[in-house]
DNA sequence: GCCAACGTTGGC
DNA sequence: GCCAACGTTGGC
């Protein structure tokens, strides 16, 4: 049974349109360094699991469109890369203490569900990215997907 | 740009 | 293993 997520970033650094331009709409999601979406990217993620993106940091943070899942996890390469800013001096190749998984673009929502409106709505009050906001890899129940997906379809035209 | 919340580090 | 100091995140 596939599972969904949502990740964020940061629309500046990268955002779903970069994804959507990207060669082949895939992207390995590098630079998670944070312990706990660490090891839900190692340890849990999954080959064909969804994943919504968040743009944050930005004017309208929103849930903004769909990716998925097109590898299993992986060493996150920018470790090991002196050049990089992700490189951890900690990380040795027989040791790796960062992952990532490659994601492929799905869709941009006409409507994204910005995060002011998820406030408003109680039935999103339990959702990570309301009660453990800065958690950079989270996990989306069935039913909050389905409500997402609702909202961010187009309205029908009024009549 | 501010600042509150929170994750990580490192001395003890 | 505690906890103070520090760094980062991210909404506003």
């Amino acid at each position: 049974m596939n599972q969904i997520w949502l990740f964020k970033t940061e629309p500046d650094s990268f955002s779903l349109q970069d994804l959507q331009r990207a060669s082949g709409q895939t992207t390995g999601w590098d630079g998670v360094r944070n312990f706990q979406a660490r090891n839900r990217l190692r340890d849990e993620i999954q080959q064909g699991d969804r994943v919504l993106i968040y743009h944050s940091s930005c004017a309208q943070p929103a849930i903004v469109g769909e990716a998925e899942v097109v590898s299993a996890p992986y060493p996150d390469p920018s470790q090991f890369d002196h050049q990089h800013a992700g490189h951890d001096p900690r990380s040795q190749p027989d040791e790796p203490r960062w992952y990532q998984v490659d994601v492929r673009f799905l869709n941009a929502f006409a409507n994204p569900l910005t995060l002011s409106a998820i406030k408003q709505h109680p039935e999103f009050a339990d959702m990570e990215l309301v009660i453990r906001p800065r958690l950079s890899i989270q996990k989306i129940s069935d039913r909050q997907y389905q409500q997402i997906l609702q909202l961010c379809t187009p309205q029908p035209a009024p009549a």
